[in-house]
DNA sequence: ATGATTTAGGACTGATTGGTCCATAAATAG
DNA sequence: CTATTTATGGACCAATCAGTCCTAAATCAT
């Protein structure tokens, strides 16, 4: 490409503005107005560089999830135990909760939650990228959980990949839960249940 | 009322397909074309019955509530036991979901959850009509948990509001796994972990 | 029968949807 | 300075959206 006028935006800035845009409005309620708009770009250069709507939103999920991972690779990494990691983790889920003083507004949620529920039953195409992002999500919760564990107290009526599984149903709970407009302090015995759960040996 | 032309459909019967429509599609995703095809009615009937899509949907909701706690009562007493209540129930949640034999298609969770998480944020009087369908759902629920521990095994570490909010919380991740794919061999041992700590002394 | 009253059917509306197309601008290669 | 290539802005499009309105049909009271 030695030809032609220069691009005048950069494509990962205008991606993490699309991504902001359909994380917090989702797929069907944001228009084509809209991300032109957080995007700052002409309509034009936005079909030509993203193909659709359709397809920047796929766009989109892959940049959030690759986007999820490192962060929760690098706190998982930084933190004192993967069972606080974990607890951290959970405890701002819930962060975006109804405070009993603070009703502050907006809760985004976590984008692949959030298309899961909106998407994965009527377009096949997002369902994959839905689950490919989820499973590689996993993989630092199952990491997580391994770790957290002693050899002792290794309880071998749950396999890792069944309490991965119950992390994240939990996980999902809690994202429906908040959205739902659950306080936070109702919320919190929770999560103490959760984690109580996945160390079941433990308590 | 004793004058004019008689209303040709009946009004209970046209609610209930419109709660199906919505439940199926959700709010946004459901035209006024498709409800009237579904519900069999003529646009005016409609507008002039139920007032606009708005409307409808939060009498819709209404409906599928009382439906919904009518029909766990029934359960709930013709039950062997709340445990095994709250089994069934769980497993029923579950049971929607991909079988490794047959991919059966649609899985429309629970109307309240799913609108929970498409509208709670920014639709106010939705959000209202929401709470209270889930305040009246955890009321039995909570039956359930009370009536299931015997006397000694009481966990004074939980209440019952807690392990109420525990149920409802993974109720809700359940119906988000299921809509994002999850096999429900995967999710089996989900649910048993979440009996086991609803009933956390009985272990 | 006739007038009052309500329902039903469907034409119509203005706004908005996602998407296309074309003329113009801006850059480089020769 | 011209030809080539790409980017941009905005006019334009057909389809669809929720919602309105008017006429015709159907029933009851008299």
């Amino acid at each position: 490409m030695t030809y032609g006028r220069p691009r005048e935006f950069d494509i990962d800035c205008a991606l993490e503005a699309a991504t902001q845009q359909f994380w917090s409005t989702g797929y069907e309620a944001t228009s084509l107005q809209d991300l032109l708009q957080s995007m700052s770009l002409s309509k034009s250069s936005l079909y030509q560089t993203f193909g659709n709507k359709h397809e920047l939103f796929i766009r989109c999920l892959g940049y959030y999830q690759q986007t999820m991972v490192d962060e929760l690779n690098i706190k998982l990494a930084n933190s004192i135990s993967s069972r606080q990691f974990l607890y951290d983790f959970l405890d701002d889920v819930i962060s975006e909760s109804k405070n009993s003083s603070s009703n502050n507004g907006i809760k985004k949620g976590c984008f692949l939650v959030n298309t899961a529920n909106e998407l994965c039953q009527r377009d096949t195409s997002i369902a994959e990228a839905v689950a490919t992002g989820t499973a590689n999500v996993a993989k630092v919760f199952r990491r997580a959980i391994e770790q957290g564990k002693k050899p002792q107290e290794i309880d071998t009526r749950w396999t890792t990949d069944s309490l991965v599984d119950y992390l994240i149903t939990s996980i999902s709970g809690l994202r429906t839960m908040v959205k739902a407009g659950t306080e936070k302090k109702s919320l919190k015995p929770v999560i103490d249940l959760v984690m109580m759960t996945l160390f079941i040996n433990e308590r």
